[in-house]
DNA sequence: GTGACAAATAAGTCTGACTTTTGTAGGCGT
DNA sequence: ACGCCTACAAAAGTCAGACTTATTTGTCAC
């Protein structure tokens, strides 16, 4: 599911990455490169590659005579996937969390509306297909199979947006979402309204109804930042 | 002001970042390491961590036996900062400039609404003084100081909407800003309507009205759209 | 205290040899 | 003709060692 450490720089960052996010060594920390390579055994070359990927998230800064030192956190890279799927594993999985519910918050109602102008008839057809979907599973305990539309549903609407960058966030709602079917509580079943909401959305979407589509999404993100509210006070 | 290549393979993404995100090489084309190095006369270390580099960005995928291919662009990093300013120097500058602009439509609002909520009494105050400065420089041909001033004004309200998501996009915005500024068609003076609305969002926010605060906000980029229409049709 | 000079240090770079994976081509039998 | 298996080759991946360069820090003279 993940990156999955192709060669031997990307299991370094397996590890070292997560490290780093959950705040193991505070800003200012420094690393040196030939310490790290013989931590994880590897040749100088490796390390310093993976070293050059973390500089790249703006999560380090490799400087001569001096060494790896880590940023503060308010320098990363936090829209960079790997970066964000880190921090969902560590402690700040929380913190992550809600920036993320919050960035959906502001973008995917936009989205809504843009799908609504933009969406083609193929899309329009697979929107209310996942929002069946979200229905004939919306009780009986089956999260699993109610999840799977759900993600494919917001997909869907960020795809069809025809904002490349509103499209690039679909992976991030899909880990948000899987998040709080795994790991987080969540209803025996899912929200009656929440469910009824998508479905309108479809119906709004494919009516061509912008303004409309983009209210009911914003109904559903505050659903989510409500429901956040609740867990995380 | 970017990145400025500090060290060798720095140098070599400067000019090798910016061909691919300018499509020189189709999806799908291959790269070889070796090759690579030959041609910018660096030892295959250093272009390995190049590669590295590009790889994190998601703009290549290296292979066993099949050498570094360029992937789609639905498939890039869009949130990088380096590949934005890579992009937005390139022939892709006309859509980069518009998705951000999309982006910044759905996120302001957004953000002015929560610095409502949230500003801190210093933040309100540095708020107002960017408003004024605008006013003040909005007529006689004083665009660079003007320039300034809306810069700092929307890094305040996105660092105000304590998102750290959204604070990273100051240089985001700036650039665009920029951008419009050096760039693109502008006209002598900016638009009197604007700079009033700047203001009235820096009085909604000191005031707390978050309603308020985003639907100004919301008018801000609503023109900012506009102005993009009309440029580029 | 200030300025210049020297030493120490860690990243940066290059080179060459070796390993590992994997796509492809060729051979074989059915 | 078709599928399967093997052998080869190509390219990335890895490692070790020697060398370079920039930058900090400490020292000494003034």
């Amino acid at each position: 599911m993940s990156t999955a450490g192709r060669g031997l720089h990307g299991r370094v960052l397996d590890t070292l990455g997560p490290e780093i996010t959950a705040g193991e060594y505070p800003p200012g920390s420094v690393l040196r490169t030939d310490e790290l390579a013989q931590r994880f055994d590897v040749s100088r070359s490796v390390m310093r590659e993976a070293v050059r990927v973390l500089e790249s998230m703006h999560l380090v800064e490799s400087r001569r005579r001096v060494g790896v030192t880590v940023r503060p956190r308010s320098e990363w890279n936090v829209y960079d996937p790997q970066v964000i799927r880190w921090r969902l594993a560590g402690t700040d999985r929380p913190q992550q969390l809600r920036s993320l519910t919050v960035l959906r918050s502001a973008v995917e109602p936009v989205a809504a509306g843009l799908a609504a102008k933009y969406a083609t008839a193929e899309q329009c057809a697979e929107l209310t297909e996942c929002a069946l979907g979200m229905v004939a599973n919306s009780r009986g305990h089956r999260l699993e199979e109610y999840l799977v539309h759900d993600v494919a549903f917001h997909r869907v609407i960020l795809d069809a947006s025809g904002n490349e960058m509103f499209a690039r966030l679909g992976d991030v709602v899909a880990e948000v979402l899987a998040g709080r079917t795994h790991h987080d509580v969540m209803f025996d079943d899912p929200d009656p309204a929440a469910v009824t909401l998508h479905v309108q959305v479809a119906e709004a979407v494919r009516a061509g109804d912008a303004v409309r589509a983009e209210e009911l999404t914003r109904q559903i993100t505050v659903g989510a930042l409500q429901e956040l509210d609740v867990l995380a006070p």
